[in-house]
DNA sequence: ATCTCGATTGGCT
DNA sequence: GCCAATCGAGATG
């Protein structure tokens, strides 16, 4: 399946992280390749978004939302590796977190790698599908549109599903607009 | 140098 | 449902 082009992810946030439900999230890792079907993303700004890493000033840790689209951005929260997905153009603030994936290849690096047996407590999670795929922060600004590229999403072939959005989760401040879209009833969303 | 906090998770009551 | 774990880095003095 073909990568997703820089222009997919150059574009207004929300509409990022609603069309990205039903990519493919590879990870080509020298121990094997892993990747799974997205299912649940959140939405973030920047300035006037309370909830956003980019809501203050540009720091060494959340510089990349002001760059290009389509680049890896993982930060830590508590114990937990995050990924997310920039979006907008370069200097336009913008990021997707990838919540949760439908695992497809490499469940049994997976399995392992959570030390769970049950699978639907495998990636159901941001901070989960991070462990289970084994994304870290030495992907932090990985080109996720480079074919070559060790981390990368691309289309997928499904069929139809129904989207639901919701209010974000774990956020204190929240906006009026709802910033989280899923798949419905799919046993792999968090929750 | 020290304090504080978080886009989470898992274990225990 | 409640709460501790645990870590980087921003904020403060």
């Amino acid at each position: 399946m073909p990568v997703l082009p820089k222009s997919f992810y150059e574009r207004d946030t929300a509409e990022v992280a609603r069309e990205l439900l039903g990519k493919v999230l590879v990870h080509r890792a020298r121990e094997g390749t892993t990747s799974g079907k997205i299912v649940e993303t959140e939405a973030y700004y920047g300035k006037n978004d309370p909830a956003s890493r980019a809501s203050r000033k540009r720091t060494k840790l959340n510089w990349l939302m002001w760059e290009c689209g389509g680049l890896a951005f993982v930060y830590m929260v508590h114990t937990h590796n995050l990924f997310n997905v920039t979006t907008e153009r370069e200097g336009v603030p913008g990021a997707v977190l990838i919540r949760a994936i439908e695992p497809l290849e490499g469940i049994e690096f997976m399995l392992r790698r959570r030390r769970v047996s049950n699978k639907f407590e495998m990636t159901s999670g941001p901070g989960k599908l991070t462990q289970a795929m084994q994304i870290t922060r030495k992907h932090n600004g990985i080109d996720l549109t480079n074919n070559r590229s060790e981390l990368i999403i691309t289309e997928g072939e499904f069929e139809q599903f129904k989207r639901g959005s919701s209010h974000r989760i774990g956020v204190s401040a929240d906006l009026k607009r709802k910033l989280r879209f899923f798949v419905l009833d799919n046993p792999f969303v968090s929750r």
